[in-house]
DNA sequence: TCATTAAATTGTT
DNA sequence: AACAATTTAATGA
């Protein structure tokens, strides 16, 4: 039988080279790429990126599970999306050179990977599929906040953790996710704003509409386009 | 392989 | 927030 998810974690390298950015490029282009990422190792609950800091970095979540929030007044927070394995971001404030915007926080022990400004650029003027990628990819996150947006205000809370559910299963942002991720409801509330307590009743609500199946620390997806239509 | 125990997650109030 | 029930993972016989 074929074994589609490697249990031994793939090297830094493996990593980079199954992306789909790095799809055309050749050995020569992935070594130069390569000498400009390194890995790091980020703990449950640490900073993968700060706001207000310095953009000097594309980051990518090599494996683990993050969120992308922003301090508000009065010490609340606000997610403003959650981020899952194989997902790349910081590109918009690495376009502009302006200060970090938000924060990113992991919420499991996680590898995130950093590539260095200049080889971000580097491949912006030698990659077609690599600028093709990030158009793509600033296109879809600016339909992600749209819909974010909409949702803050607009929904209940069902259709709230529908939405979410909807974004970290996004097969354009996070490619290689199959149907299947392992996310339990405390998480799932970490990255919605929601109490663990709603977001199980939540779950039960969309899994008796047919959307997703709810198993024990899982959840897996069975209609996506209906999760994000979802009250809307 | 099975039984026991601890830890994580879920279900309910 | 607290508690009980359930599932999984780890351990050792």
């Amino acid at each position: 039988m074929a074994d589609n998810s490697p249990r031994n974690p793939p090297t830094l390298r493996e990593a980079l080279r199954g992306y789909r950015w790095a799809s055309d490029l050749t050995d020569a282009e992935f070594a130069r790429v390569e000498a400009g990422v390194f890995e790091r190792k980020v703990p449950h609950g640490g900073f993968i990126c700060r706001k207000g800091e310095a953009v000097e970095h594309w980051l990518g979540l090599i494996d683990g599970l993050a969120k992308m929030s922003t301090d508000i007044e009065s010490g609340k927070t606000a997610t403003l999306t959650g981020l899952a394995p194989g997902g790349w971001f910081g590109e918009g404030s690495l376009l502009k050179t302006e200060p970090r915007r938000y924060d990113v926080v992991a919420l499991r022990d996680s590898r995130v990977a950093y590539m260095r400004r200049e080889t971000f650029q580097w491949l912006l003027d030698h990659s077609i599929s690599f600028n093709r990628y990030v158009v793509i990819q600033l296109n879809e996150r600016l339909g992600q906040f749209i819909g974010l947006l909409e949702s803050e205000r607009l929904l209940d809370t069902d259709a709230r953790v529908a939405r979410c559910l909807a974004t970290l299963f996004n097969p354009v942002l996070y490619p290689g996710l199959g149907r299947q991720l392992q996310v339990s409801q405390e998480e799932i509330g970490y990255l919605t704003g929601v109490s663990r307590q709603r977001v199980n009743r939540s779950l039960k609500v969309l899994q008796f509409a047919g959307y997703l199946q709810a198993d024990y620390g899982s959840v897996t997806i069975l209609d996506l386009a209906g999760l994000r239509r979802f009250g809307g």
